[in-house]
RNA sequence: GGUGGGAUAGUCAAGUGGCCAACGACGGCAGACUGUAAAUCUGCUCCCUAUGGGUUCAGAGGUUCGACUCCUCUUCCCACCA
């Protein structure tokens, strides 16, 4: 018992610091039926999560499988604030109504993978704010400069003289805080997160909570590229809230090698299941395809429905494998006649006319499945399907 | 506070009086090839019913027949010194 679940913990784990306190929290759980808490920081300046916050979602998920309340916890304080990190553009100080919305918007998504009776939902705001200028001074003591200076990005951005702002200091602190008033047994983060999750363990010791918190670090999710992380901003990633067909497709366009990392992940599989597939797949008797489908499938099913997955996959096989129209295509419709250039930027499908001149010169343009050459060509009365290139459609009812 | 350097298309980055709608790289889009991909090869990548016209090189003025390039001021960045 207490292997099969502390596999499944280990389970595409970056690192794991404290194993023992696991595998003790473990046994209570199994013996005595004691349960323990496990923590994650969320950040509520992005509403919209993706599937690189899931893979942190489903370990939790893990965890409550096998006897934890998850202390999710919501950094509203710092939020309010805004973190004047350097290195990502400066974050936006919210609004408390934003932040609301945004955490509203967060947990119904959480939901999706997490159980939510064994989920305590937290926000740092409570207690940070009470913490005050003297408690403030207090926990600032604890740390050297130096201590801090080992952290690698500080560390990196001092030598090569890039500023730090000195509440940048201050954050690990607050978040590593968090974990003493909470009492964490456990905290979970990404790789990025080393140093503050650290810091609640120090912190724990430092203000005599009985045991230090157990630290397991997950890597972060390569986006659809499959080289930088994902995220919103480099419009790499897949979103829980994507419609069915998109999820779908997205899964699909990813390459292979990047396929084995979204299984070990994101799947539900077991290792060995993920194993025979990946060992099918390079002796050839099994075509990466089908088994990036299955994963494909598996992804939008846990967000959407069943039946959704497998609509969005016949979708998909209609438009792609037998470049078919798909079956929802925005309608448009003009008056008189109109010049095709035209026509495709009024369909949206296209950005300007001199955009759309180059792809009918370049034959991307088809109309009822036609390629085009003709850049004077004019619609008269009739309805059309227009087509750039394999994805964007439109059809166009002219009167 | 002082002294220098810089700001060019989605990003990085050439261009130092006309040959500039602006080299190149990345990204993006499209075509071929495929498995939908990846890799590869090719083309395109400011706007406009276009063998032409318009608007661009931080902003505002100026010099000049002509300015991304020279001058002045403004804004913002960076480096060195305090």
């Amino acid at each position: 018992m207490l292997e099969i679940a502390l596999n499944e913990i280990r389970r595409g784990c970056a690192e794991i610091i404290d194993e023992e306190r696991i595998i003790k929290l473990l046994k209570a759980y199994y013996d005595e039926a004691k349960t323990y808490t496990v923590k994650a920081g969320f950040d509520p300046t992005a509403p919209d999560l993706h599937l690189g916050h899931t893979v942190l979602l489903q370990k939790l998920a893990t965890f409550q499988k096998y006897g934890a309340t998850v202390q999710f916890l919501i950094g509203d304080f710092t939020a309010a604030i805004g973190d004047p990190t350097g290195k990502s553009a400066t974050r936006k100080v919210l609004s408390n109504e934003d932040i609301a919305k945004n955490i509203s918007s967060y947990t119904t998504q959480a939901f999706k993978i997490l159980d939510e009776s064994k989920t305590e939902i937290v926000y740092n705001k409570e207690w940070l704010e009470a913490l005050g200028a003297l408690g403030m001074l207090q926990l600032t003591s604890n740390l050297t400069v130096a201590r801090m200076l080992e952290r690698d990005d500080f560390s990196k951005r001092y030598a090569s003289q890039t500023p730090i702002a000195v509440s940048e200091f201050i954050y690990p602190l607050l978040q590593g805080y968090d974990s003493v008033h909470l009492k964490s047994d456990i905290e979970i983060g990404g790789t990025d997160q080393k140093f503050n999750l650290l810091m609640g363990r120090q912190l724990q010791k430092v203000y005599e909570v009985k045991k230090q918190q157990a630290v397991l670090m997950m890597p972060i999710l390569e986006g659809l590229d499959g080289v930088q992380k994902m995220s919103k901003s480099l419009a790499n990633y897949i979103g829980v809230t994507d419609e069915p067909n998109d999820m779908f497709g997205k899964v699909l366009s990813i390459s292979d090698d990047l396929m084995w990392r979204y299984f070990e992940l994101l799947s539900t599989r077991t290792l060995e299941d993920i194993a025979s597939l990946k060992a099918g797949v390079e002796d050839g008797s099994l075509h990466p395809k089908k088994v990036k489908e299955d994963l494909a499938l598996e992804i939008t099913a846990r967000f959407h429905s069943q039946e959704d997955a497998s609509s969005a996959k016949a979708e998909f096989e209609k438009i792609h494998s037998k470049s078919q129209i798909p079956t929802d295509i925005q309608e448009f419709s003009c008056e008189g006649e109109i010049w095709i250039a035209k026509a495709l930027v009024d369909c949206n499908i296209e950005p300007s006319t001199s955009q759309a001149r180059r792809d009918i010169k370049q034959g991307a343009v088809k109309i009822n499945q036609e390629k085009i050459s003709d850049i004077q060509l004019q619609l008269t009365g009739g309805e059309y399907i227009l087509q750039v290139g394999k994805r964007k459609f439109a059809k166009l009812k002219v009167n």
